[in-house]
DNA sequence: GCCAACGTTGGC
DNA sequence: GCCAACGTTGGC
């Protein structure tokens, strides 16, 4: 079962709403490698650090989990959205996205706090200018963030 | 608000 | 297929 890291905006759609929202699906990413991973990689039962970006201090929120694979991304039709790409149709989606769920809030880990743990070097979060929203996480690097949040990473065993 | 890093676009 | 221009991301 592989892990993942999923970037959100606070201000655009924070834990909370996910948690108010009881799950979503994962549209307006409008990368190719985010793309992949969503459409190929994702599958159901996996496990998501949930991440904010743009506040202060950036920080790890929660885990979510994988509720529905790949499948295509209908904002990107959608002339309504601002997602809309005239390029994607419903006979030949460009992109994809999953559903999500929550599991488990966490105490905030802040990017610093990452930075900061030797254990956690090479995790692409941590990577100089690396800009992707969805990206696979190792599943060691999952645990050493659960627990710097005060989870259990054996509760979230199936 | 700044700006470095990076992805995408489009002319050639 | 190169690469300059441009737009976006996201920490600071």
């Amino acid at each position: 079962m592989a892990r993942w890291l999923m970037k959100s905006e606070l201000d655009v759609y924070p834990w909370s709403q996910l948690v108010k929202d009881n799950g979503t699906h994962w549209d307006g990413v409008r990368n190719y490698q985010a793309r992949n991973f969503m459409r190929d990689s994702m599958k159901v039962g996996d496990l998501i650090l949930y991440y904010h970006s743009n506040c202060k201090p950036p920080h790890v929120a929660g885990v979510a989990k994988v509720v529905k694979e790949g499948y295509p991304d209908h904002t990107s039709w959608d002339p309504n959205s601002k997602y809309m790409d005239e390029k994607s149709t419903p006979e030949s989606p460009r992109w994809f996205m999953v559903d999500i769920a929550p599991v488990v809030e966490m105490d905030a880990v802040s990017l610093d706090s990452l930075r900061q743990n030797g254990d956690l070097e090479g995790m692409a979060l941590l990577a100089r200018g690396q800009r992707l929203s969805v990206q696979p996480v190792d599943e060691e690097h999952f645990k050493i963030v659960c627990k710097m949040g005060g989870v259990d990473p054996t509760s979230l065993d199936p």
